[in-house]
DNA sequence: CAACCGTGGAC
DNA sequence: TGTCCAAGGTT
């Protein structure tokens, strides 16, 4: 027996769904190709439908299947994913491509416990695609589910010590049948009415049996944990030219910005000391400011016309939109002028 | 398990 | 302007 929410959210669903590229329509029996699915939910980690949209048919233009993803050049696959963020997605992106590629003769697995073998692929992603693309009835359980599902029934707890009764309720109302519909039904849900401030209760589906809505209280939950304060660090940046070229390098293949373009930089803390890649006269800019997701940056940006031996990085020619949002800045102080200052 | 890991848009 | 937040995973 069906829960009848599960009912009323698939009717929902079926003339509310959001028109996606990586989506087949409500109901559609045929699944979505499972490296579309996949390479979407990757980039939808902690990532909206709108930043997400261009990358995607990016990726999908380059690399249309599995094969080509997994023969991609490292440096390529890094430069596509600039400006998108979390860059580990994309370094795990390329393993587990080749990994599909190498260890599944090419096609994705096709139950949960195998996909969370893959790097990159966790709980939620496993869930999502086993969902979707394999049409499994998996417990999809990701940031909209764990809202709705807090509203829904006025869990209080607060995350992430919620997440077992959240994953129960969202178990209950996961269906045999269509779950990749369903699961998709209750992010576009979170989405688009179920939403962190202000919810639109009067067109929810399920404002009926909503506990959260009933106590008045479905705003302000679910409950999270407070923040901790983001600290103040500081540095430099140096930009280097020789010609056309630029002198630039790639960052350590683990930690923040990982694999990634970019140019050399003193170490960031509390009390910069000026580290550049060789000794010139070097002329100060100005200064950037960024923020990353657990500390406020503030780089000097220092520029100089060179040498051919610097200490680190290599001269080369320079495509801006290879390198991340900072250092972009950074690129964009030295050829344009004042945009960016602090 | 809590810390680490980006970015741009909304308010 | 600063804060919060978005289809999390890894260590």
């Amino acid at each position: 027996m069906r829960d009848p929410r599960t009912e009323r959210l698939a009717a929902w669903y079926g003339a509310n769904a959001r028109d996606l590229p990586w989506r087949v329509p409500p109901g559609d029996p045929t699944p979505p190709d499972p490296y579309r699915v996949w390479l979407s939910e990757v980039m939808l980690q902690q990532t909206t439908v709108a930043a997400v949209r261009d990358y995607f048919a990016r990726f999908t233009t380059l690399w249309p299947t599995v094969h080509d993803l997994a023969a991609a050049e490292d440096a390529a696959v890094m430069a596509a994913w600039a400006g998108l963020g979390y860059y580990a997605r994309a370094r795990n992106l390329l393993k587990c491509a080749r990994a599909v590629v190498s260890d599944h003769g090419g096609r994705f697995p096709d139950t949960e416990a195998a996909l969370l073998t893959l790097p990159g692929i966790g709980p939620y992603t496993a869930a999502a695609i086993a969902a979707i693309a394999f049409g499994r009835p998996a417990v999809v359980v990701d940031g909209n589910v764990e809202r709705v599902m807090a509203r829904l029934g006025a869990i209080q707890t607060p995350l992430p010590a919620a997440k077992p009764e959240i994953r129960a309720l969202a178990a209950c109302l996961t269906p045999e049948v269509l779950p990749g519909d369903h699961a998709q039904a209750v992010m576009d849900l979170g989405a688009t009415l179920c939403t962190p401030r202000k919810p639109t209760c009067m067109l929810c589906p399920l404002a009926d049996g909503c506990e959260g809505r009933r106590l008045g209280v479905a705003e302000s939950l679910p409950r999270k944990a407070p923040k901790v304060p983001k600290p103040e660090r500081s540095g430099f940046v140096y930009l280097a030219r020789l010609g056309d070229l630029w002198l630039v390098e790639t960052r350590p293949a683990k930690g923040l910005l990982g694999g990634m373009l970019a140019f050399p930089t003193s170490d960031w803390g509390a009390h910069p000391a000026s580290d550049p890649p060789f000794d010139a006269p070097w002329r100060e800019v100005g200064q950037v400011r960024h923020t990353f997701t657990h500390f406020h940056l503030t780089l000097t940006v220092m520029t100089a016309e060179t040498r051919a031996n610097p200490d680190r990085g290599n001269f080369a020619p320079l495509d801006p939109d290879a390198l991340p949002t900072l250092f972009g800045k950074a690129h964009a102080l030295v050829t344009q002028g004042s945009a960016a200052t602090a």
